[in-house]
DNA sequence: GTCTATACGATGATAGAC
DNA sequence: GTCTATCATCGTATAGAC
């Protein structure tokens, strides 16, 4: 990507994590990257189409991320908790975007908006599937699939609202906590208590 | 309330839910009330001032829910059962209020916004003084308390985005889901499983 | 309490020079 | 690729009549 195109995704990435989408203006970021407003136009048609590039960007990666890692693990508890480990380092490791990714979703036009979402329904299904083979084999409890997967993707995804990256807690730390709640409320009293 | 104050403010709820605060002009609260722009004002002092009314009236009817409910209930995971309950029936029966009160945090000033942060603070206590309690009678597997109650909070919260009340699980089902899931998950293997 | 009229600022976006 | 200049629009909010 041109180096200019990418200081001013990068500015707007800043901004919009830390003002909201409709409270940055054009100009805001163009001064961020020490250009005029109309040099924006330049790089990308619209706001819209800013945000929008940032929201799809942010989506592929994700997806790629999570698939990467699962190509070599086997066993569905084995699977879940990678997963969930993958969601949860990326949301965190990507907090900005992620955070923009699934907070400014108001500011797409209609079309962008179903590309983005289903983008998003891609990679819930991911999920999904590893939640309904789990109960077929009785590894997790009988559940309502896509419940269960909101539930999980977005107990993660907050995290991203609230994650200090100088807090108490490392980025694998709060992993493994989500990791235990979410498999042993898969689970629900399934199978045996996890090895202390 | 005036009469006219109440049709406002019901205008603003539905509009703010649909389109977002920002993306909502004072015409057309005004529009959808029959009313002109300018009248607004004698009723509000400014736009913030209806957001501001909306999330603190929601915070305030939401707590005093949730701890009505709680007073004649005894036992820790009883407790926990019925807070979930609360916090799912209040989220789905109030969608879009609710809804409004966590995602436009972004539309208040300074002090507005710290009050709001302050009373769900206080409401996030009460979760996690039970979360506290389970865990030092062995009810509930140690744990982080703060991150558990964020995790638990808003996994039913996110209720409230996707929730349409016309489909396919009443909110008592919903409930029951997300009371079995957080219970394992709090409990880890501890004690006996739940009876089928 | 509600109206009409208007002040005032900011915004996204475009035109055209360099 | 970036600039200056500008357009057209829309927003919140206020003043003052009724």
């Amino acid at each position: 990507m041109a180096a200019m195109k990418n200081t001013i995704t990068q500015a707007a990435i800043d901004l919009f994590f830390k003002k909201g989408y409709y409270a940055t203006s054009i100009s805001e970021i163009a001064g961020a990257c020490g250009i005029q407003k109309a040099s924006i136009y330049y790089h990308f048609a619209s706001k819209e189409d800013l945000l929008f590039t940032i929201m799809h960007d942010t989506m592929a990666a994700l997806t790629a991320y999570l698939r990467r890692n699962l190509e070599r693990v086997s066993g569905i508890e084995k699977r879940m908790r990678r997963a969930v480990s993958c969601h949860v380092h990326f949301h965190l490791e990507h907090q900005k975007e992620t955070f923009i990714a699934s907070s400014e979703l108001r500011g797409l036009c209609r079309s962008n908006y179903l590309e983005i979402v289903a983008m998003r329904d891609q990679y819930e299904g991911i999920f999904q599937e590893l939640i309904a083979a789990g109960t077929r084999r009785g590894v997790f409890a009988p559940c309502d699939v896509k419940i269960l997967s909101y539930a999980i993707l977005t107990l993660c995804t907050a995290g991203a609202f609230w994650f200090k990256p100088e807090g108490r807690l490392t980025v694998d730390e709060i992993a493994t906590i989500y990791e235990n709640f979410i498999i042993s409320g898969l689970k629900q009293g399934r199978i045996e208590p996890l090895p202390a």
